[in-house]
DNA sequence: CTAGGGTTAG
């Protein structure tokens, strides 16, 4: 450090008469430092400036703020604070442009009590608005949007005027829903100072919306900004996609590349997730060719969200040789894989790859753990579950979640050890939440155990009172144990809480559009084949399963469920041999699984779908998920 | 010649 302060010193002391010639020496730096910043070669510039010191030139207060940038870019907060010693030496403290680089430089190291003392101690800063910007966003940026707020409310009683980045550094703090009605209330402000000309402004109120759920006022704001840009398409696909809304960015999508907009890194990766979640896996393909032809396939975020989609599709085999070939692969990729294998119910791949993870030194997280417990519970791994689940605390320091909790309970559920899951309910540090009891309830249905059931729900219906899938669940639990008046009980409570079973409906995917079918339903083009079809599949399924009595009555009930239609559209539409079709469900009854066990025989492929909670994986014939029904 | 800002995966 002093041999670093000691030339500037003797230069100081020695010349200041020739302070001239130090600034026009210093310029020539200075220009190789702008370029060196605007390129972004931080480490360069800081070498640079070694350079200068030693040359003997003098940084001045055009020098300062690269260096500042590249010490905070790199976080380097040792030098940031030896930076700050050259500032106070040089005298260059009194510059609003090395104030202002010096408060975000320190902002973005967390230490907001230096930043505020230089913002604090220099009379002059507090007068402009650039040095409220930069401490505000520091503010907001590490959490403390109350601190943020204040300086803004200071601002406006002090009279400094405040322009758009003044905004955009306090948006982001309002991006949750506790404080979006001041979010709110930024926008109405920025429209009355005419500020909301400006794209970033859009953007980011757009992104606001977004975070606070408020997905309406997002694509409000969203069809009122006129001139769009990547990062506005971006924001709006990205939030769709994280609000669960995949056809809606699929739209989107295509919206965007009709009117030229070439997508980048991010808009795909929204647009994957989404295609994941709606099981479109030839959309995915589309992307994914997409991803080659702009040269994208470097790109590891979006290499991991191939790998998710084609896992959650149910395309294994392409999912695993995407990951196998990724030079470099980090948690989110092993967890895009082992969830992949759990959820199609290869628990043994699944935990097999969990243990190679672990021995390439890659340390879990949470997340990763609530995948590895329901792949052990689908696949009956019941112990190693265990294992797995005391492993957390005692091995990688990770404490238990409730989604942690509910995981164990399924697991111990189904392999029908109903009170050691009870027992480790009560033992919860925290208030077990509603997916805790409702996994509790779904085992007591595998295991067709009323009373725990019913001591289940009671619990599970107080923390949830509007999830209409735990009530159907306990109605379903007495039908099955003949008890009439429970049945007719559960009924009368959701027609008095005036819960309304929505109406199931199936869709499929097929040449990159979503089919929807609903019970019943004779509004598809298609319909009279589609009809035909489920004819032909009804009559199949019925020859094949003439001789298995319990099983005839099943088939008894001849409605045209939503499920049903869906698949006849499909094999409609398809050479189905050999594929793989994905369906989404909302809800698969037990009717349906049998009618495409028998189906997935009668067609020879491979069939994939999808209900609220899980997937169901047929292979001629052959049902993975046989423990549901 | 120089400062403050917006979108990203499981």
């Amino acid at each position: 450090m002093s041999r670093q302060n000691l030339p500037l010193c003797i230069n100081r002391a020695r010349l200041p008469q020739t302070n001239k010639t130090a600034a026009a020496t210093g310029g020539k730096w200075n220009t190789q430092l702008r370029e060196l910043s605007k390129q972004g070669q931080y480490s360069q510039a800081l070498v640079l400036y070694r350079q200068l010191l030693r040359s003997g030139a003098t940084p001045n207060a055009f020098t300062f703020p690269f260096i500042l940038k590249s010490s905070a870019a790199l976080s380097l907060p040792l030098s940031g604070t030896q930076l700050h010693c050259h500032v106070i030496k040089s005298g260059c403290l009194s510059e609003p442009f090395v104030q202002t680089s010096l408060i975000s430089m320190y902002c973005k190291f967390g230490f907001l009590v230096n930043a505020y003392n230089v913002f604090d101690e220099s009379p002059d800063s507090t007068g402009l608005t650039v040095c409220y910007n930069a401490l505000m966003s520091g503010f907001i940026q590490k959490s403390r949007f109350s601190n943020g707020l204040l300086l803004f409310r200071e601002m406006r009683a002090k009279g400094v005027a405040f322009n758009s980045v003044t905004i955009l550094g306090l948006v982001p703090g309002c991006a949750i829903p506790m404080h979006l009605n001041l979010g709110m209330s930024l926008h109405c402000l920025t429209l009355k100072y005419g500020l909301s000309n400006d794209l970033a402004i859009g953007n980011c109120f757009l992104s606001m919306y977004v975070h606070c759920g408020s997905i309406k006022s997002a694509r409000k704001l969203f069809d009122e900004i006129p001139e769009k840009g990547l990062i506005t398409w971006n924001a709006m696909i990205s939030g769709y996609s994280q609000n669960g809304l995949g056809t809606e960015v699929l739209d989107l999508y295509r919206d965007m590349l009709s009117l030229g907009v070439c997508p980048d890194e991010v808009t795909l990766v929204g647009v994957l997730s989404s295609c994941a979640n709606l099981g479109a896996q030839r959309i995915g393909r589309e992307v994914e060719e997409k991803i080659e032809s702009l040269g994208f396939g470097y790109n590891p975020f979006l290499k991991n969200s191939l790998i998710s989609m084609y896992a959650r599709c149910g395309n294994l085999a392409r999912a695993r040789a995407i990951f196998d070939a990724m030079p470099a692969k980090n948690l989110v990729s092993w967890t895009a894989i082992i969830g992949g294998y759990g959820m199609h119910g290869h628990g043994e791949v699944a935990v097999g790859l969990f243990d190679e993870m672990i021995r390439t030194d890659i340390h879990p997280d949470k997340a990763i753990f609530v995948c590895v417990l329901s792949a052990c519970s689908h696949a009956g791994l019941t112990d190693k579950g265990l294992d797995y689940f005391y492993s957390m605390e005692k091995k990688y320091n990770l404490i238990p979640g409730s989604e942690h909790y509910s995981c164990v309970v399924d697991l111990l559920g189904r392999a029908g050890r109903l009170s050691e899951a009870r027992n480790l309910i009560e033992s919860m540090p925290m208030k077990p939440d509603g997916p805790v009891w409702g996994a509790l309830l779904g085992a007591c249905k595998i295991h067709k155990n009323v009373e725990l059931a019913e001591l289940a729900f009671d619990k599970v219906v107080e923390l949830e009172p509007t999830n209409i899938g735990y009530y159907v669940l306990l109605s379903n639990i007495y039908s099955e144990s003949d008890n009439l008046g429970g049945v007719l009980r559960i009924r009368v409570m959701m027609r008095e809480r005036r819960l309304k079973k929505d109406p199931g409906y199936s869709y499929v995917e097929f040449k990159g559009r979503t089919h929807l079918f609903m019970a019943g339903d004779i509004s598809h083009p298609q319909t009279k084949e589609i009809y035909a079809m489920l004819q032909k599949l009804e009559d199949f399924a019925k020859k094949e399963n003439g001789e298995r009595k319990k099983d005839q009555a099943i088939m008894r009930n001849t409605a045209v469920h939503s499920e049903r239609l869906a698949i006849a559209f499909a094999l409609l539409n398809t050479n189905a041999k050999g594929d793989i079709l994905v369906i989404k469900n909302l809800r698969i009854c037990g009717e349906c699984h049998l009618f495409v066990k028998l189906v997935s025989k009668f067609v020879n492929c491979q069939f994939v779908i999808r209900d609220a909670t899980r997937f169901h994986h047929f292979t001629g014939g052959s049902c993975s998920c046989n423990d549901y029904w």
